[in-house]
DNA sequence: CCGTAGTGCAACCAAAGGGTTGCACTACGG
DNA sequence: CCGTAGTGCAACCCTTTGGTTGCACTACGG
């Protein structure tokens, strides 16, 4: 599905939002505690002892890197993790290792072949 | 391999220093520079247009996560990505996303099972 | 044996960010 | 129709952190 190079999904556009949502802890504790079940940010901070502002300020976050979607439900927004999301962001991991391994191996390659010929390095 | 809880992996040890070290776009630029190829902290700067000591402490963040080796040769410390830490990280935010599925599946079905026996949720 | 190219450490600066409190607003529910 | 439980801003604080400059140290290489 996804065929472009490690730098791109590294360093292209929404690589940094969703690094850096889940860059932090308390980011990762709302996260886990909407996947036991989808909810408002007044009780998620009640329960992780947070203020319900910080949550939502975390929500923001995560509604931004489009881990987390809201919607409103009478008065509350109750919040659900988006696993495809997560799962997409493992799958760019994995193209970016794979991609990797094949350049690695290549310079293995090279280091093993230099090394029947007698070749200096570079 | 690994079948520890979602919760675990995005909380556990060494989670912190993984997420906050993919979080910043310089070190993911200095990956993507590493993994072309290894080299030492002055290189990658030059190249990079960054000074020496920034590199260096971002290679200090990214080794600490694991996420790059670094030997000497001769006086250089020459840095290498660890491809396979990659594929760790990538298999890490597979298994949360696949205990979500399973999660986020079986609330699907109660919810359709209430839906068919017109149940009120909780 | 000296210049040079690498390292490591430390001080410092400015911006970002996680957290708080406070307040005004909205809409159910008794 | 009022209390209450939710929301959305905004201001503020303090710590973290990405970046810099500066300096002392080390070890090759001509």
């Amino acid at each position: 599905m996804n065929d472009a190079s490690p730098a791109e999904l590294l360093l292209g556009e929404g690589a940094d939002e969703t690094f850096a949502a889940l860059a932090d802890r308390t980011r990762r504790r709302i996260l886990v505690r909407l996947a036991e079940a989808p909810d408002d940010a007044g009780a998620v901070a009640r329960e992780l002892e947070v203020s319900r502002q910080a949550v939502a300020k975390h929500l923001q976050v995560l509604e931004q890197a489009g881990i987390v979607h809201a919607a409103r439900e009478a008065r509350r927004r109750v919040h659900r993790v988006d696993a495809a999301r997560i799962r997409e962001i493992s799958d760019l991991l994995g193209v970016v290792a794979r991609g990797w391994d094949r350049r690695l191996a290549g310079i293995a390659a090279e280091a093993e072949r230099r090394q029947r010929t007698g070749e200096l390095p570079a």
